[in-house]
RNA sequence: GCGCCUGUAGCUCAGCUGGAUAGAGCAACGGACUUCUAAUCCGUUGGCCGAGAGUUCGAAUCCCUCCAGGCGCACCA
């Protein structure tokens, strides 16, 4: 409906352009937006004054003539209006709007696909904890977020593939194996001095004592160059089960778990090296290799061999991301803590070395996330044990509070999650809010099938008795659902969501409040039942991209 | 010291890429259940958009300078 608009839009400045009546100036995109005051019409643009300042023309003089040469073949305009300093404000046809309910209907749980990406294929990559230890509350913001745009990408158009990597392959996994070993020697009565570097959560004596279970003390006595790589497979392959078995309670799938190890075999690393040699990316400083990614404007140069000839994080990365995009993705999106902002200028340094563009590998960094119990901060360390796991959360506060929350905030702004105040099922939790529309239109539904009426089709209502101011600003809303995806999917911006499904949810609350669906008036209350039912979808719809249920009854 | 993020109502945050009178939720106060679910609704109170300059018809939004908080600045990941 607004991209008809924006056409009408455009031609008229065209007609406009020809007859001379506007000099010939270059209009990149035809800003359209819904005015906050209803007065001013369903829709209203500012062309006329984004014109004006580069006409040097008085605006509202611009916005009549645009209005002059307004041609409209489909009828689907009501009035234009010019006002204020020269916007052009539209009231549009009803029949438009009548036509958004029965595309509602139809579309039922399509209503909203889109095809903005047109199957580009995308990857979101996220989480990608080092399975090191169990998911904590600080993996779960980034879970969410990443799940969801994957998500709303689907929704949108996009091919999408989810993808983990994981990080076998560095220190971090043979401090793990190390940490099972002390614990394992100290079960068996050794003294041990627990090093700085290790980890101490319960869950690495779980794994040393599953050990001495199955095997004994044999490794007691074996070299400990052997045994810590064996003992960091084991440990590895038990946390990473544990991971994904969190992450599936918590709704979040993955098609593929990529192995960092993967990319070494084969000297799959250190060809790739030696080819960005060659091309003279890389140069050595007689001890260490280095990524010449000043070039692209990071700060410094960065090491990818180090002096003891161990490949760094970033060697392995670049491998990685090549690889990525010999999968032919045309988009990258890589999730990434906040407290990784600095590593993102040298990896876009990598990859247009590749010879991708910069803009092919959006990164989206996620604050860290303050956890609370009632308003006290709760401290947390993956190596000192001390932290909240996600499988706390998801049952202390549920799969649907707990995903909604870490929703709410634009990713990039720091987010208080309070425990006590997420597990409150009141009014302070906006999940409960939005669950509750749904429920209460199923519930209506149900009482009026229990009445003899059953939900009818949009064919046998007659829309033009949805007359009252709410039952049009519903259907403005919904109609509006399919624009806030869009503009969701391209800023990538997944908290636009819960902000629409709480004003929708509003919107309907209020008008649940004020007027009765099932009424004396059998015509009046079939149209009515049709515009719940439309409400309940477009609900529906939206809490399954964001992963949360949408229940029936509560 | 340098870089990134943030600063909007008492609290937690939106503000759709420069537009019309700056919005919501919570908290506070006053109302609405014999009526399709009161986990709801209606109303009232509450603002120098961190500060200062600049760009223009017009700035919470863009540029510059400060101030405050968070996070980074490894041959760790």
């Amino acid at each position: 409906m607004k991209n008809k608009l924006v056409a009408l839009i455009a031609n008229a400045v065209t007609a406009c352009t020809q007859k001379g009546l506007l000099p010939d100036v270059e209009l990149s995109h035809i800003e359209i937006e819904v005015p906050a005051n209803p007065e001013h019409g369903d829709y209203a643009s500012n062309v006329a004054m984004i014109l004006a300042s580069q006409a040097k023309q008085n605006p509202r003089k611009i916005a009549q003539a645009i209005q002059e040469n307004l041609t409209d073949p489909e009828g689907i305009i009501e009035k234009t209006q010019i006002a204020g300093p020269g916007f052009l404000n539209f009231r549009m046809k009803d029949d438009l709007w009548r036509k958004t309910l029965q595309d509602i209907l139809n579309q039922k749980e399509k209503y909203g696909c889109l095809d903005v990406g047109q199957g580009k294929k995308v990857q979101v990559e996220f989480v990608s904890a080092n399975p090191t230890g169990p998911l904590h509350i600080g993996h779960a913001r980034g879970a969410v977020v990443g799940d969801v745009l994957a998500n709303l990408l689907s929704a949108t158009g996009y091919a999408v593939s989810r993808e983990y990597y994981i990080n076998d392959a560095g220190n971090q996994m043979n401090n793990l194996g190390k940490s099972v070993l002390y614990r394992y020697r100290e079960l068996l009565g050794e003294k041990i001095e627990f090093p700085e570097n290790c980890y101490r959560g319960d869950y690495i004596k779980d794994i040393s004592a599953a050990i001495i279970q199955k095997e004994g003390n044999r490794y007691l006595t074996e070299n400990e160059e052997e045994t810590v790589p064996y003992f960091n497979g084991i440990a590895g392959g038990v946390i990473l089960e544990e991971i994904k078995r969190d992450l599936k309670d918590f709704g979040v799938t993955f098609d593929f778990y990529f192995s960092e190890k993967e990319l070494y075999k084969e000297n799959g690393v250190s060809d790739l090296l030696s080819s960005l040699q060659e091309q003279g990316f890389i140069y050595s400083d007689g001890e260490t290799l280095w990524f010449k990614t000043t070039d692209f404007g990071d700060e410094k140069d960065r090491v990818v061999i180090r002096k003891n000839g161990e490949p760094t994080y970033f060697a392995a990365d670049i491998a990685y991301h090549k690889n990525k995009f010999a999968r032919g993705f045309d988009i990258l999106i890589d999730i990434w803590g906040a407290d990784h902002h600095g590593y993102m200028p040298r990896l876009w340094a990598a990859i247009q070395a590749l010879g991708h563009r910069k803009d092919d590998l959006k990164i989206i960094l996620v604050q860290l996330v303050n956890l609370l119990r009632a308003g006290e901060p709760v401290a947390m360390s993956t190596r000192s044990g001390e932290f909240v796991t996600l499988r706390e959360v998801l049952d202390e506060v549920g799969k649907d509070a707990a995903r909604y929350n870490f929703l709410m905030r634009r990713s990039d702004s720091h987010l208080d999650f309070d425990l006590d105040v997420a597990k409150k099922q009141s009014n302070e939790n906006p999940v409960f809010y939005v669950q509750y529309a749904h429920a209460r239109i199923c519930s209506i539904i149900r009482m009026a099938e229990e009445r003899g009426m059953a939900l009818p089709a949009f064919e046998n209502i007659n829309p033009s008795r949805l007359i009252e101011p709410e039952e049009r600003t519903l259907i403005k809303m919904m109609a509006r659902y399919p624009e806030m995806l869009e503009g969701a999917a391209k800023s990538l911006e997944v908290h636009r969501m819960t902000f629409y499904l709480n004003e929708l949810a509003g919107v309907f609350h209020s008008y649940y409040n004020k007027n009765k669906v099932m009424t004396e008036d059998a015509a009046l209350s079939a149209a009515r039942l049709v515009l719940v039912d439309a409400v309940r979808i477009v609900l529906a719809n939206a809490l399954k991209i964001l992963g949360v249920n949408a229940p029936e009854k509560m």
